[in-house]
DNA sequence: TGCTGTACTTACCCCGTGGAAACCGATTGT
DNA sequence: ACAATCGGTTTCCACGGGGTAAGTACAGCA
């Protein structure tokens, strides 16, 4: 359950819509940006079966189709806001012990490396 | 980034050291339930290089290594603070949701159900 | 006549994720 | 001599995530 939630083009997908409000289909392709139109369909119908993200088709000859938050929706983008707040807040300190703890790719310090096999 | 720690594990474990603070590689693995050693190894690797959890290998001969939650890491565990709460709140609704939107198993309403393919 | 725009679905295929299980190392217990 | 303990690593393999490309339907416009 909480792993539905916790993918990654949901995340996006919600972030836009709390963002943009109501938001077409192609558009919502193109502000999340590199996601198919197979993963975005898919994505979408699950956030529509989870009662998450309201589908309304407008039946009109080239197709309309328009996607926005539930209520319910809004509550989980609303709950994911410290997240982001936080990716914000620490994103440097995260890159810094990255950078820290991986030796620095050119002629690194070998000297408290162990072979992982001691064979 | 962001898809780093909104990974399934990465979630459930920062909750289990949130709540116990200091803890055994296997009795973590316990807590978290279902996970496999690779994945456990991986996942704290992950977060150790991300300055989120520190690793303390105390060196005696049956091997001893405890795990806990750095400063980073709790203030990340308080941001899913959130997302915790929403999902203890409104897991039922999704569940509802759900369960409306599928017809129920057992001979559902076809009514407006369309084929995929109008060929 | 045929091309375009829109929101998909379907088929095909690749590659990474991740589970299961065996192996490993030194030491203590039986 | 042998099992057990602990924290891994490694190998094998299946599943599915996810990309690409093509199909689909239909009206309007050139």
């Amino acid at each position: 359950m909480i792993s539905s939630v916790a993918d990654k083009w949901t995340m996006l997908i919600l972030e836009e819509l709390t963002e943009q409000g109501v938001v077409r289909f192609t558009r919502l392709g193109e502000m999340v940006g590199g996601i198919s139109q197979k993963m975005l369909t898919k994505t979408l119908r699950r956030l529509e079966r989870d009662g998450l993200v309201e589908r309304t088709v407008h039946p009109v000859i080239p197709p309309h189709v328009d996607y926005r938050l539930t209520h319910l929706g809004a509550t989980l983008s609303e709950a994911f806001c410290g997240v982001w707040e936080w990716a914000g807040r620490y994103h440097q300190d995260v890159a810094d012990a990255r950078a820290a703890f991986s030796p620095v790719s050119v002629v690194p310090t070998f000297d408290d490396w162990r072979p992982p096999q001691t064979r």
